[in-house]
DNA sequence: CTGAAAGCGCTTACAG
DNA sequence: CTGAAAGCGCTTACAG
């Protein structure tokens, strides 16, 4: 058995009181303070979290709610979530809504264990949980990651400024003498894809460019969309030149059809895409990329929910929106 | 305030006793049931963990320990796991070691959260960690994964047969006819990386192939080792023609080389890699692929831990061996 | 600065 | 099948 605060009392013959004031840094008697630290180190003394946040409503447990461990995105925002928490004593709890029909127990799950706080990067069908959202951003401070989507409550969102990014960097594509620029996207009820479409549309107009609805496409964030939708791209009287691409995943499809394919060279496109960076540089030529700042706005969002846990802040709804990095390589 | 037992038990006039065995199952008067039943959707009731857990020694919660978020196996082996616990109720707490001075801190964290199970993937510098892991596995069931780890009390292991995976994977390069293979490898005091070794050196020999010292490269699992091993290979007087590398990462960097090289072609050589699947098709030629089976691994140690938990089954500390798959592409 | 006591929300024998 | 009571390990006013 794991030894409890009352084994230290017992021991040190002090209340249970001025061991729990030591545990939590308030003044305590030198002599006692050495008593009672002895005893910890003899009897491997651990605090009790679950008993402790019974108390006080706190269960040191801040969860990351993520729609698909495949998105590099999410990978690198728990990455920094978590080296973030970390340092302030909270442990992560990882869940993954991947749209099956578990999604709602496994929210529920969640709720369950009282945690302190919640990162939310929203799945692609959000009606899910969005009565689940609503309901648990009355008890804790909730960030909404990634992806907007409208709330009851108004809730503190980050996000990337991707009309602009999409906008600069199918600018440099036409930059680089390309007109027939394609966009393999995600559904536009995604408010990122949303506005990656928006931006696109808005560079090919600002440069005289008609937007040419064959060259528009649609699906999943998945590699077959990539793959299918270039595949499809070609096939037109008229094909582009160069793919915009808005996920990894899509972007692998699209490399994926080029390579495999007998009549198209990949290195005779121009490939663009969405969190690319970590398969650009084993490509020839490398891949083009908008590189979201994860890293910055997943440090970020931890700060800000560690302090609005700790009530260091008032909790007020805002949009928080970081820049994009355009990555072009040298032809 | 969120409603607790207490105020079931006010609304229905029923004692706490009642209420709380038909919370767990036990049998309640039918009439008594439908009272609470009502009452809990009313109150929008929800068990408070903390407290169940405070009583019942028990959290709900689960942690899986990895060394990087950078893996693809730790990734799938997240996502493997996460499904199968939280169709049992439990929650996923994701520990990420990645050899910094927290680590100690982190797993002192984790430690006092009461967790029910640990699944551990080792860190490189196991030290860290060690004396941790003793302390925890006598408090709940541990589960090593993937790297085999030397404890004080024996563990439950559940890795691939490296070995052999190795042996079978180099046997097929000197099928098709390469003699002058080089290994790039991370350090043999990882037991993975050991036994990959010792299954290329086995196969070269088992064809009468002399192992040649300078086609063995060490680091870490990283991509510039994987740059700089295939950069000083092909600078020796007779380099290889054949790169057998033990992670996605080290393969990642071996391809950039030859990608950005000017004087090799990445399509001269073959290239043969663990957990590459991601990237192989994506690539021309393919890269050729030593699988593991990370997602059934996954589930394997899922339910195992869950078992354990439940005592439904005994602690016995054995190896669970999985095989791995090999996917040459034709050529 | 310290001790005694109440209580966080739940479960668990024990009577009945 | 149900109720009263004790207790899980901690914190928190409140006296002193």
């Amino acid at each position: 058995m794991a030894a409890t605060i009352k084994d230290i009392s017992k021991r040190t013959g002090l209340s249970l009181g001025t061991v729990s004031n030591y545990l939590n840094g308030y003044k305590v008697k030198e002599k006692n303070q050495k008593l009672i630290e002895d005893a910890i180190e003899e009897l491997d003394y651990k605090v009790n979290n679950l008993a402790r946040g019974l108390r006080t409503n706190r269960s040191y447990l801040v969860a990351i709610v993520v729609p698909d461990l495949g998105l590099d995105f999410c990978i690198d925002m728990i990455s920094a979530v978590s080296n973030t928490i970390s340092k302030n004593g909270y442990n992560l709890v990882l869940c993954v809504l991947n749209g099956s029909e578990y999604d709602k127990v496994k929210f529920e799950n969640l709720a369950s264990q009282n945690i302190d706080g919640y990162i939310i990067m929203p799945p692609d069908e959000t009606c899910h949980i969005k009565d689940s959202i609503d309901e648990i951003s009355s008890m804790a401070p909730v960030i909404m990651v990634d992806r907007e989507m409208e709330s009851e409550n108004d809730l503190i969102s980050v996000t990337v400024n991707n009309e602009k990014a999409a906008f600069d960097a199918v600018n440099k594509l036409i930059d680089m003498g390309h007109e027939k620029i394609a966009i393999i996207n995600s559904y536009n009820t995604i408010s990122t894809a949303n506005m990656r479409l928006k931006g696109y549309k808005k560079a090919l107009k600002s440069r005289g460019i008609s937007v040419n609805k064959d060259y528009i496409f649609e699906g999943k964030f998945s590699e077959s969309n990539g793959y299918d939708s270039c595949k499809e791209a070609l096939e037109l009287e008229d094909p582009p030149t160069a793919f915009f691409t808005t996920s990894l995943s899509i972007t692998k499809g699209v490399v994926k059809y080029l390579q495999s394919s007998e009549k198209y060279r990949y290195a005779d496109f121009e490939v663009l895409g969405f969190d690319t960076e970590s398969i650009s540089d084993i490509l020839s030529p490398k891949l083009n990329v908008v590189n979201q700042p994860v890293e910055d706005m997943g440090k970020f969002v931890g700060e800000k929910l560690i302090k609005l846990i700790n009530e260091e802040e008032e909790y007020e709804p805002n949009n928080y929106i970081f820049d994009c990095e355009l990555n072009f390589h040298d032809r």
